[in-house]
Formats: structure tokens, C-alpha cells, sequence
DNA sequence: TGTACATCAGTGAACGCGCGTTCACTGATGTAC
DNA sequence: TGTACATCAGTGAACGCGCGTTCACTGATGTAC
């Protein structure tokens, strides 16, 4: 699908279709919000009529799946490229936390970019909405990503908390990643923290109070690497 | 309207019944979420007819209104008590973080106890609605229990951090309250950690992860405590 | 290069559905004398 | 205590709307000989 190499012009033309029903769709979320996203309202902004989009989409769901797929994607190809830049100036990794300030900010930067992007991951999940497995592989390799970067940081800061020897005996989720407890934890509150401060501030709760949500990111995150 | 002495039995009664059309809501938004709620199908769950719904609210929005509004005074009352109950045994508040762990775990039993009362509180906005003014101010008592615990906590971890001066120049969202930046810092903390462990728990992202959320949420707030 | 055929994008009509909301009404409940 | 009237909860019909989705179709594009 995606080898635009040996696809033949019918199948370049559907694929530029679909982006761009897909584009429409993201505009609409933007402003109605994803639970209202409607494929009549997409085909008419595109001028054209309703049942034209089954051509492209067998149904809404698997739409809405393929939206939220692509932010999946998108924000792991963010950090992955991130930690790739990091990795080639390896001297200031540890000064910046193994890449984790790096990865910080690169999510931030991603969400603010799109929120709607970040809310649809991230946010209030659509009840009985069930994501597919393809998707949920993407998010593991998300966190692999941060257990890497985790696991360069130098020193842990307070090894042996109660969360620490919980994690030692329930780390299936880190997969076969070698990383130890300590690290296991820096990851989740890496993740929860980083979370906390962006989905407030996405979702509008820190408007009209006049401080900057930057340096309150900043100084979760650096609270994480230096305590 | 509140006043249920002088009040008439046809009050009561419309009173009684406002409630139950409340309680149909929130059952509804449990399973469906907050943004499909429909007043024909509350109606049809208590046996009555769509319009007679109109008796009651004027509209779709007045009722969603409500629900806000009573969530949000049901979680300042939570945390009020629970400050209260701290203050009895104040020999012990210094240990627990002025009160800020009390109120964490209050806030956490809260919500789990209904997770679409706080997602509809602070998960993903409704685009296009506005909360009424009488809404932020309850949000704001809320924040002033936060400030409050926060200043009876002994002395402040890191001072002077690039956020403390920030705030020393930006607390207008404070009001009136006396607490110095490093508080202010820690009530923002205290409110982000809670929220990014709670929020996600609460969307089912740490579901199938295998590790105990609750030992995430102490650890959280442990760190922000005793660093 | 030209013709015959197959593929497939897009249309318009139609389906049943549930929504919010209005309106004129019935019938029960409460109030005033 | 009984009668006359006002209030008001709830009904059923109706409005216009937009939704997802199906279906039989037209017409353009690509393929095979």
C-alpha cells in the first residue's frame, strides 16, 4: 500500500483520497471533537457525496482507528528521531538525563503542535471503543523508547521505595527490557508526570491563570533528573 | 430551591425528581460517555415521555451545566472534610505533608469511586462549551484547600528554581492567599502529579501493564514531599 | 492504433434511526372562597 | 366541607435535522486483444 514505487496510478490516486479524507477529519475533530466526527460532514466539505467515502473507508470505525494509528506512528517516529539525534552527541546525555529531557520536550513540542492529536491518544477514551492489536504494538514501542532513555541516566535517586520492589515482581509490561526497578519507575513517573502537566494544560485548565505551563513542565521534569 | 423545610410538596417533588433525571444522566455517561448524552433516551430509561424532560431543564446544556457543577461541588466538599478531619489531629499533619496526603487519597478515592465525574471534570474538554462563572469559582475554592495544605507543609525542597520566580511574578490564580512561591510551586506539582497518575489509571492506559497503580500514586506523591 | 470489455470512482435516492425541541392537549393536584 | 378555579406534570404528534449505511446506476479510466 504505502510502495508508491510499483503502485499503479489508480491506486496513487486512492491513497491521496484517503489522506485527504483523513485530513478533513482531523479539522473536524479540531473543532467538534472526535466523538462527533461524521463521515457525511467530511465528504461534503470535500464536495462530494456521502456514500463516496465507502469507497475509501468500509465503516467510521475503521476510520477512527486508522486516525488514532496515525498518531500512534507519528509520535513514536517523533521520539524515535529525537533519541537518534541524542545518541550522536552522546557527551551531553548524561547531562541531559539520558535523552530523557530531549524526549520530554519533543512530546511536548508534538502535542502542542496538534492537540486534538494528543488528546485522541491520551485523552477521555471513547467507551467501548477497543483498540486493535497493530496499535497497542506501537505504544509498547513507545515505552521501550522511554526505558531506554531511562536507563542511561546515571544514578537512581531513591532505590528501594515501596514502588520499586513492587516493580521488581511486576514488570511484564517492560517486555524482556533489562532495565532495573529504579529505572522501571523513572519511566512511569517520566511518563505520568509529563502527562499530568500536558493534559491540564491541553485541555485548558491552566488558562486564564497566568503562569507559564512551560516552566511548571520543566520543573516536573527536572525534579525527575535532579533531586 | 434547596430549602426542603419551607418547601411545598410540589417543590419536593420536582426536586426528587431533578435528582433522578440526574442520577439516569450520570448512568447514562458511565456507559456511553458525557458528549452522547441524550435527554430522549434519560427519558425513556424512567418511563416518561421525551418533552416531559423539558419540565425540568430548560435544555440539553442546563443539565450538562449541572452535572459540572455538582461534581465539582461534590469534589471541593470532599476535600473540605478531609481538611477539616486533618486539622483535628494537627500533631500528625507535619508528618503527612500539611494535609496534602490526605487530600491526595481523597481526591484519588473520589474519583475512582466514578470516574466519569472527574473525566468530565478534568478530561477531555467539550469543544465549544464554557463553563458558567459560578463553576470556576467553586474550581477556585478548590485550589485555595490545595494552597492551604501546601503551606503547612515544613519547609520548601528546592527554592529559587526558574518556576518559583515565575510565580513570584505571576499569582493572580492564587488570589489573595498569602503562600510564598515555593508553595505555589508545590500546590501545581501536587495538582499535575495526581491528575497525570489519575487520569491515565482512569483511561485504562496502565490496564494489562500488571503493577498497582495506587504504588505509582503514593510514590508520586512521596517524592513531592520528602525529596 | 482501434475496438471490446472490465474495473471502479462517484452519484442520488432511499432506509431507518435518534436527536433536540415546540406545541396544543388532558388530567391530576393544589388553592381560594 | 364543598365547590370553582388556577396551576402544572406529563402526553402524543409533529418539526426539521443529520447520521451511518445500502443499493442500483452512470460515466470515466484502464486493460486485453
Amino acid at each position: 500500500m504505502a510502495d508508491t514505487g510499483t503502485a499503479t496510478p489508480r491506486e496513487r490516486y486512492r491513497a491521496q483520497i484517503r489522506a485527504e479524507i483523513k485530513e478533513h477529519a482531523w479539522q473536524q475533530i479540531a473543532t467538534t471533537g472526535a466523538s462527533a466526527l461524521s463521515l457525511n460532514a467530511i465528504a461534503k466539505q470535500m464536495g462530494m457525496s456521502g456514500p463516496a467515502l465507502y469507497r475509501y473507508y468500509a465503516n467510521r470505525d475503521e476510520l477512527i482507528t486508522e486516525l488514532i494509528r496515525d498518531a500512534y506512528r507519528s509520535l513514536a517516529d517523533t521520539l524515535r528521531s529525537t533519541a537518534e539525534k541524542a545518541a550522536e552527541k552522546a557527551a551531553e546525555k548524561a547531562a541531559e538525563g539520558g535523552g530523557l529531557t530531549g524526549l520530554a520536550h519533543a512530546v511536548r513540542g508534538w502535542a502542542l503542535r496538534d492537540p486534538q492529536r494528543y488528546l485522541l491518544i491520551y485523552g477521555t477514551p471513547v467507551p467501548g471503543y477497543h483498540a486493535p492489536d497493530d496499535i497497542t504494538a506501537i505504544s509498547s514501542q513507545i515505552m521501550t523508547l522511554l526505558l531506554d532513555a531511562a536507563s542511561a541516566v546515571p544514578e537512581p535517586r531513591n532505590p528501594g521505595t515501596p514502588l520499586d520492589h513492587h516493580l521488581a515482581a511486576h514488570r511484564d509490561w517492560a517486555g524482556d527490557h533489562p532495565a532495573p526497578p529504579a529505572v522501571l519507575h523513572r519511566a512511569l513517573s517520566f511518563w505520568t508526570r509529563i502527562h499530568g502537566v500536558l493534559s491540564l494544560e491541553l485541555a485548558g485548565h491552566f488558562a486564564g491563570m497566568g503562569f507559564d505551563p512551560a516552566l511548571l513542565f520543566a520543573a516536573e521534569l527536572d525534579d525527575l533528573l535532579s533531586p
